[in-house]
DNA sequence: GCCCTCGGATTTGTATACAAGAATATCACG
DNA sequence: CGTGATATTCTTGTATACAAATCCGAGGGC
């Protein structure tokens, strides 16, 4: 779209999803309209679009503050996710484009070899690489599964958590085994078997939730490897 | 709400599902400023929310327009619909109250007695009431889900279905069974066995989907049972 | 006769002005 | 000094005016 209430969308969108603006604080129209440099018109589109997304709540006469998300909504959300994207790997299993699981392999590559390097160097900045490929691995596998409400849904639950900013912290096995999940889908994908994808995937998010539900200090099962705290996961 | 915006939406989505609107047809603003009693604002307000919601779609500069589903689409539409209200099931199945339970159980009935009826006078106007006690079955069994999330999900998927209008043609057997689900989730319920639930669930749509996919005149397998028209089905 | 181009009319997108409701501060009273 | 009613101020909701883009038809060229 070439028109303001795009931008503005974008603009607001992004303000609250990189933590400009925190959960449950008000966002006043006049405010936004300086942000995006349009009038108000437009920003109050976006912050209806926003609100049906669920990253905003509205209420009448009040205006609109960014959603606040308990930790029992996140396990509602997640399961929602776990429900949603198994759905897509399945229907991706019989749609996927060998182009396309070519390029899973890569990103799938580019995980294993950020995660091995951060490991060896027993660093935690393992975000950017990582989480940029494994959003391009999720949304590959949306993209394939061809369904628009499909996708649509899939925004619902993947963007509402982000706001919420929380590093998941994935243990070492942990991310062990979501790297060993990837590559297990793409063989179901490769495969063209749909319950294998959709399962795998089911799993995947599960084992995602898990990370993410979990308070900051809790401590692993065992072993001394600390929390790899990553952004987008799953 | 209280407010017109509210009013312009109620109306022009009442307007789209009652088929004043056929799918396709273009959707004036002007036009539905006259037909709300008030301004573009709410009526652009109003559209946008409906585009979200799947009902219109609307490209810029182009104004809106009524959506159009293909058979296709149609068929994605209740692929969806299986996954998310057998998801609400399962959860139904862990959270429904005994006394919605009864709820349930009453409306069962109200079905049973209508198909009843029809079948005995031979007569094709089943709509009014088994409708009406079918959505607030499904609609008691998304409460008790007790996930606004899902319930929005729901709604993308349930009403869109509806601006085709088209009459699910139900043979007595698939009748039969339908009703025969209602009683066995109300069983799945009281045992408070959420994959039972979300099984039947699952059941339940996918034979609703073939009796709306398949085209007008296409006969049942056998028997010279006659179709029953319904509206809302599932 | 057909197609392309240009101009008017129509329609949507945006800004702004005005109205109505909610939050807050002020002042009077207990 | 605390409490409550009231008034002010601020914010949102709605209407309308203006700008920009698209659509449609007339006219001319090929």
């Amino acid at each position: 779209m070439s028109t303001v209430s795009a931008l503005a969308y974008k603009v607001i969108r992004s303000l609250i999803l990189e933590g400009r603006f925190i959960p449950g604080e008000r966002l006043k129209e006049e405010e936004l309209t300086d942000l995006c440099g349009v009038s108000r018109t437009p920003v109050r589109e976006a912050l209806r679009r926003l609100a049906l997304e669920g990253l905003v709540v509205l209420t009448p006469h009040q205006g609109a503050q960014v959603a606040e998300i308990g930790e029992i909504e996140l396990q509602e959300i997640y399961a929602l996710r776990a429900m949603i994207e198994s759905h897509a790997a399945g229907r991706a299993a019989k749609r996927i484009a060998l182009s396309a699981i070519a390029r899973l392999k890569v990103l799938a590559g580019q995980m294993e070899d950020a995660v091995a390097q951060a490991v060896r160097r027993r660093q935690t900045k393992l975000y950017e690489r990582y989480t940029t490929a494994n959003s391009e691995f999720h949304r590959i596998i949306m993209e394939a599964a061809d369904s628009p409400r499909l996708s649509a849904m899939a925004t619902l639950v993947v963007e509402v958590p982000l706001i919420l900013r929380t590093l998941a912290r994935y243990s070492e096995s942990e991310l062990s085994r979501s790297l060993h999940h990837h590559r297990e889908l793409i063989e179901a994908f490769e495969a063209r078997d749909e319950d294998w994808a959709s399962s795998v995937m089911r799993c995947h998010i599960r084992a995602a939730a898990q990370a993410v539900v979990r308070p900051e200090g809790e401590a692993e099962p065992a072993g001394n490897d600390q929390g790899q705290p990553l952004g987008q996961v799953g």
